[in-house]
RNA sequence: GGGUCUGUAGCUCAGUUGGUUAGAGCGCCUCGUUGACAUCGAGGAGGUCGUUGAUUCGAAUUCAAUCAGACCCA
C-alpha cells in the first residue's frame, strides 16, 4: 500500500467500474425508495450548490440502498427554455446570423445539435463526485416522451377548466421579448429620481389652498402618457374637494380623473399618485377598482407605440423618459427632481429592466391546485425538513397569483393550442386530432400558437412524466411517490410547490414524502457565489487540484464587467497563494456532509477540506497497519467474546457509532454523521484502539488465541467502518474494503452492495467500557504530568500507585503492558496504604493516587505550578455546588437525583482537595 | 411596511425534551524523527453563550424587549 492516500488514482476508474456493473440500479425485492434529482440546466455546469446537492442526495440513496431498499436516484436534466436559446442565439450572433435569418425548425435544430454535442458537461461532471445515479433512466425534459406527458398534462388540464387564455399584466423582458415568471425577477435597490410634476386642474377647480394643479410625484416620467387617473387617500383633507374632479393631462391633453383610494400613502411624496393601469402591477389593480382605461403606451421591444402623442414614438423608454421632463420643464411642469432609492426589477437571465406589459398568455387557474397542496402539508402527507420552511411554503401558497406559462421563445414545448380565423381556440396534441376532437371540417383553417411553455411547466410534471406518465408504467407505480425530494430552499416555490400542485392534480398522488431543505453555499465570508464577484469556486478544482494561474485565469475570463478583472485576480491571489490542492472527491463530500448543518447558509471555508482530506489519510493509514498486521492468518472465523478487554471494549463503542449515524442519517443530519465517524476513527480507533492493539500483538507474553482475537476484531472493525462510512466517502471506503473484506471471509464485489451495519450484530459490553475508559484517564493523567513537566516522551517514567479500590487493584495488574506502551512507563509500584511517599508528582483517578516521583525528573516549581491550576479548578468547581446544595429551595425542589448528584461531586471534590492540599505541603517543605 | 432566520473560543460551527466541568475542527503555544500516518503524535492556552429583563430551585437552552446581521415577500 502507498504510504498516504491518493485519490487521483482510484476514483475514476472505479466509478466506470460500478457504472458499467449496473450497481446503480434498483435491485432485489426490497420496498422501493426513490430521490428524484433536481434536474440540472442543461447548459449548466456544476457548482458548489449541485456539489453539496449531489453529496447529500447520494449519501441518503446509498444509505438506503444498503438497507436493502430496492433504491432508485432517477437522473435528468432539463431544457432550460431561455438560458439554452440564449446560448445559441449567442452563437448564432458570433457567426453575424439571428434566429430569424434562420427560421424557427433550423434554430431548433440547431438548439439540438448544440445539446447532443455539448449538453452532457454536467452530466460528466456529476460523475466526478461519485454519484450513484442510474443513468439507464436518464431524462430530459425535451425527449418525445416527456414532451407527450407535457402535452397530455397542458391539454387535460385546459379540458379542465384550469388553463384559459387572457390578457394579463405580465413580467416582460423587452430585451428577450418574452413574459417571464415573478420569481424570474429579482428586485434590487438603484439610485434614481422622484419626479414632481404639476398637473393643471380641468374646468377651473382649485384646491383647497388654492392651486390650479395638483402635484404627482413619480418614478417614471415615461409612464405618464398611459395615465389614466390621479390618486389621493380619502382621507386626505388637502385633496378632499378635488376627488370626482379632473386634471387635464399635460403633453397628452386627455382629462382623466382623481380618484379616492386607500392604496394611497398619504405620507410618500405629495400624497397623490399617477395611475399607469397598463404598466404597473398596484396600478392596474386600483384601475380595476375604479374600471379605469388601460392605455398601453409601449411595444414589445419597450419602445413608445401609437397610443402616445406623435411626437414621441418611437423613441424608447430612456429616451422618452428624457424628453418628457424636457418638455415638461419648457411648460414650467416640474417642481422638483429629489434623488430617490428606488426597486428597479430586472430579469435573472438578461438583466434588462422588466416592463409590466399587457400581453396575452396562458395561465393556470392556481387555486384549484393549490388548495390540495396546502392540505397536503397540512395533513403531514409531505413533510418539510426543517420544518420551519413548511412556514415558507404555506404564506406563499396562500397568497398565489394564476401561473402564467407561456413563453415567446422558440426552445420548448410548444403550446399544443390551434385557432381558427376568428380566434377560436382548439387543444389538443397536433391538428389532425384538434380537428377531431372539435369536429372541424376542412374548410377551418387552422394554425398553431407560436410560443412555448415555461421551463417550470414541464419540470413540475418531474416526478411522474420521469416514470412515463401517462402511461400507467411500472415504474411509476413503483416509484411514485417517491420518498425524499433534496433541494435547496430557493427553488422550493420555482419547483417544489408546483410538483406538489401538479402531481396531486393529474395523478392523485403525492410527489414524495419528505422534502429536506439543505443551505446553500456561501463563499468563507458569507457572501453569495456569483461569476460577477468571482468568489466562486469549482467543486472539480477541490478535487483535481488547480494551479494559481489557472485559477485566476478562470476567474477572469469572459467577465460581464471585465473592469472587476484586477480586484479579482487580487483577491484570488490572497486567498489562494498556492492554488488548490487535490483534495478528492471523499475529502470533499466528507466536507459537505460535516458543513450540513440545520442552518440556511453554508459557508465553504477550505481549510476544513484540508482537515477531512488528512482525515482520509488517516483511514488509509490505519487500515494500512491492520492489513499489515492481519497477513498471516486465517481469520475468517468470529472470536466471540474475546478474550481481550481492549476488543470488547472496541466493539461495544462501535455499537453506540451504528445507532448514532442511523439515527443521524434518518433524520438528515449529515453533519452529526460526519463528526460521528471522524470522532470514532480518529480518536476512538486510531488513538486508542491501534494503540492498545499493540500491546496484544506485540506482547510475547500473550496467547495465540489472544492476538488472533484482537488481529480478528482490528478487521471486524475496520470492515464496519467502512460500511458506516460509505455512503459520504464512497471511493476511499470501496477501495479498502476490497483489501480488508476478503482477510474476514467476506466476498462480495462491492461495499455499496453490502448491509448497512446493524446494531444488533454487535454486543454492549459496559464492563469493557468502564475499564478502558478508567485506562484512559490513567493514560491521559500520566501524559499530563509528563506534557507539564516537559519530560521528553522518549524518556521512561516509574509510577507509584497508592490508595484505590479493590477495582483499581485489579485493573491495574491488566493495565501494566498499555500502561507502558502508551504512557511510557518502566515499571509500576504499589505503595501501601498510609505509607509516605516520596517526592511526587500527582495525578487522582477516583480514589486512586498516581504518582510520578520527582526524582530529578520534575521541577518542584513547576509541579507547583500544576498543581494549584488544579486546586483552583477544583476549589471553583466546589464553592459553585456548595452555592446551590445551600440553597434550601434548590434541595427541596430539584429532583432528588440532581441533588443527589451534586452532593457526591463535592464529597469527591472535597477528597481530592484534601489530597492536594496534603501535596501542596509536601511540595512546600521541599523548597 | 409584512415575514423568516442567525448572533456560543481568534475563525467556521455543534449543543436533542432546561441540571454538561459549555464541545469539535482549524488556527495558536510547548514538546516530540523507533517499526500505520509529520496529511503525524503528546500536552496546553483560549468562552461572563449579542444586550437587558422575565419565568424557574436552576437558563446557552423557554418567554418578552432591544441591538447587530442575513434572507424572502410587498
Amino acid at each position: 500500500m502507498e504510504n498516504s492516500f491518493n485519490p487521483d488514482q482510484i476514483e475514476r476508474e472505479l466509478y466506470a467500474h460500478w457504472e458499467t456493473s449496473d450497481f446503480f440500479k434498483p435491485t432485489g425485492n426490497g420496498d422501493p425508495y426513490c430521490i428524484l434529482i433536481p434536474p440540472p440546466n442543461v447548459t449548466g455546469t456544476l457548482h458548489m450548490g449541485h456539489a453539496f446537492n449531489q453529496t447529500l442526495m447520494d449519501a441518503l440513496i446509498r444509505y438506503q440502498r444498503m438497507n436493502g431498499r430496492r433504491a432508485l436516484w432517477q437522473m435528468g436534466t432539463d431544457h432550460a427554455g431561455i438560458a439554452t436559446q440564449m446560448l445559441v442565439e449567442r452563437q448564432l450572433a458570433t457567426q453575424g446570423k439571428t434566429r430569424h435569418e434562420l427560421g424557427r425548425d433550423k434554430f431548433i435544430e440547431r438548439v439540438w445539435n448544440w445539446k447532443n454535442e455539448s449538453g452532457d458537461t454536467i452530466s460528466r461532471q456529476i460523475r466526478r463526485m461519485g454519484s450513484s445515479l442510474d443513468w439507464s433512466r436518464d431524462r430530459f425534459t425535451m425527449d418525445d416522451g416527456y414532451a407527450d406527458a407535457v402535452q397530455a398534462a397542458f391539454i387535460q388540464l385546459y379540458d379542465d377548466g384550469l388553463i384559459y387564455r387572457g390578457q394579463r399584466l405580465v413580467n416582460w423582458d423587452p430585451e428577450l421579448g418574452t413574459a417571464i415568471s415573478d420569481l424570474e425577477v429579482e428586485n434590487t435597490e438603484e439610485q434614481g429620481h422622484l419626479w414632481h410634476f404639476h398637473y393643471p386642474l380641468a374646468d377651473g377647480a382649485t384646491a383647497a389652498n388654492g392651486d390650479t394643479y395638483i402635484t404627482v410625484a413619480t418614478t417614471r416620467p415615461e409612464t405618464m402618457l398611459g395615465d389614466s387617473a390621479v390618486a389621493v387617500h380619502p382621507e386626505d383633507e388637502r385633496y378632499a374637494s378635488l376627488v370626482g374632479q379632473f386634471v387635464e393631462l399635460p403633453l397628452v391633453g386627455r382629462k382623466i380623473p382623481i380618484v379616492a383610494d386607500t392604496y394611497v400613502d398619504m405620507a410618500f411624496g405629495t400624497g397623490c399618485v399617477k395611475i399607469t393601469p397598463a404598466h404597473d402591477f398596484n396600478d392596474n389593480a386600483m384601475g380595476k377598482r375604479h374600471t379605469l382605461e388601460e392605455i398601453n403606451i409601449l411595444t414589445a421591444d419597450a419602445h413608445i407605440n401609437d397610443n402616445a402623442p406623435e411626437p414621441y414614438r418611437g423613441l424608447s423608454r430612456e429616451a422618452a423618459r428624457k424628453q418628457i421632463v424636457i418638455d415638461l420643464q419648457n411648460l414650467g411642469l416640474v417642481s422638483a427632481i429629489e434623488d430617490h432609492k428606488l426597486m428597479v426589477p430586472r430579469g435573472d437571465r438578461s438583466g434588462a429592466i422588466i416592463e409590466p406589459l399587457l400581453t396575452d398568455q396562458w395561465f393556470v387557474d392556481i387555486e384549484p391546485l393549490a388548495k390540495p397542496a396546502i392540505d397536503a402539508v397540512e395533513k403531514g402527507d409531505i413533510t418539510f425538513v426543517p420544518k420551519q420552511y413548511e412556514n415558507t411554503y404555506f404564506a406563499w401558497m396562500r397568497d398565489l397569483q394564476d401561473w402564467c406559462i407561456s413563453r415567446q421563445q422558440w426552445w420548448g414545448h410548444r403550446i399544443p393550442a390551434f385557432y381558427d380565423t376568428n380566434n377560436n381556440i382548439y387543444v389538443a396534441t397536433d391538428e389532425a386530432s384538434a380537428r377531431e376532437k372539435y369536429q372541424l371540417g376542412s374548410e377551418v383553417k387552422l394554425s398553431q400558437d407560436q410560443d412555448v411553455l415555461e421551463t417550470w411547466f414541464s419540470s413540475s410534471l418531474w416526478p411522474f412524466a420521469t416514470q412515463g406518465w401517462p402511461q400507467d408504467t411500472e415504474a411509476l407505480a413503483e416509484f411514485l411517490p417517491s420518498n425524499t425530494l433534496i433541494t435547496g430552499h430557493d427553488i422550493i416555490f420555482f419547483w417544489v410547490a408546483r410538483m406538489i400542485m401538479m402531481t396531486l392534480r393529474l395523478t392523485q398522488k403525492i410527489p414524495f414524502q419528505t422534502v429536506y431543505i439543505h443551505g446553500l453555499v456561501r463563499d468563507g465570508e458569507g457572501q453569495k457565489m456569483s461569476k460577477t464577484k468571482g468568489n466562486g469556486l469549482d467543486p472539480l478544482d477541490f478535487i483535481d487540484g488547480i494551479d494559481i494561474e489557472s485559477l485566476v485565469q478562470k476567474r477572469t475570463e469572459n467577465l460581464t464587467q471585465p473592469k472587476m478583472a484586477k480586484r479579482i485576480e487580487t483577491m484570488t491571489r490572497k486567498d489562494f497563494p498556492d492554488g488548490v490542492a487535490a483534495y478528492g472527491t471523499d475529502a470533499l463530500r466528507f466536507t459537505f456532509c460535516a458543513l450540513a448543518t440545520t442552518g440556511r447558509d453554508v459557508r465553504f471555508d477550505v481549510s476544513r477540506v484540508d482537515g477531512y482530506r488528512n482525515f482520509c489519510n488517516k483511514l488509509w493509514n490505519a487500515s494500512k497497519f491492520v492489513l499489515m498486521n492481519t497477513a498471516d492468518e486465517n481469520l475468517s472465523q468470529p472470536v466471540q467474546p474475546s478474550p481481550n478487554v481492549i476488543d470488547r471494549w472496541i466493539l461495544s463503542k462501535a455499537s453506540q457509532l451504528i445507532e448514532d449515524c442511523r439515527l443521524a442519517l434518518d433524520t438528515y443530519r449529515f453533519d452529526l454523521c460526519a463528526n460521528a465517524i471522524y470522532e470514532f476513527v480518529w480518536h476512538e480507533y486510531c488513538d486508542w484502539y491501534l494503540e492498545l492493539s499493540k500491546s496484544v500483538l506485540w506482547n510475547d507474553d500473550l496467547s495465540d488465541q489472544h492476538k488472533t482475537a484482537t488481529r480478528r476484531t482490528l478487521l471486524e472493525v475496520l470492515e464496519l467502518l467502512l460500511r458506516i462510512s460509505h455512503p459520504i466517502m464512497p471511493f476511499i471506503t470501496e477501495t479498502l474494503w476490497l483489501q480488508v473484506a476478503p482477510r474476514l471471509g467476506i466476498g462480495g464485489d462491492s461495499v455499496m452492495l453490502q448491509n448497512y451495519p446493524e446494531q444488533t450484530q454487535l454486543t454492549r459490553d459496559d464492563g469493557a467500557q468502564q475499564q478502558i475508559e478508567w485506562l484512559k484517564s490513567l493514560i491521559t493523567a500520566l501524559r499530563s504530568i509528563r506534557g507539564e513537566a516537559s519530560i521528553k516522551p522518549s524518556l521512561g517514567i516509574p509510577v507509584l500507585l497508592q490508595d484505590g479500590n479493590e477495582q483499581d487493584h485489579a485493573q491495574a495488574g491488566n493495565a501494566a503492558e498499555m500502561l507502558k506502551r502508551l504512557a511510557n512507563v518502566t515499571t509500576i509500584e504499589w505503595l501501601e496504604r498510609g505509607h509516605e511517599p516520596p517526592p511526587n508528582a500527582l495525578a487522582l483517578v477516583g480514589d486512586l493516587r498516581v504518582m510520578v516521583p520527582l526524582a530529578g525528573l520534575i521541577d518542584v516549581d513547576a509541579e507547583r505550578t500544576r498543581l494549584a491550576k488544579e486546586v483552583a479548578r477544583c476549589e471553583a468547581d466546589l464553592e459553585r455546588i456548595i452555592g446551590k446544595l445551600s440553597n434550601d429551595s434548590f434541595v427541596s425542589k430539584a429532583p432528588a437525583e440532581v441533588v443527589e448528584k451534586e452532593r457526591q461531586r463535592a464529597q469527591e471534590l472535597q477528597g481530592t482537595l484534601a489530597t492536594l492540599a496534603e501535596q501542596m505541603q509536601q511540595l512546600a517543605e521541599l523548597s
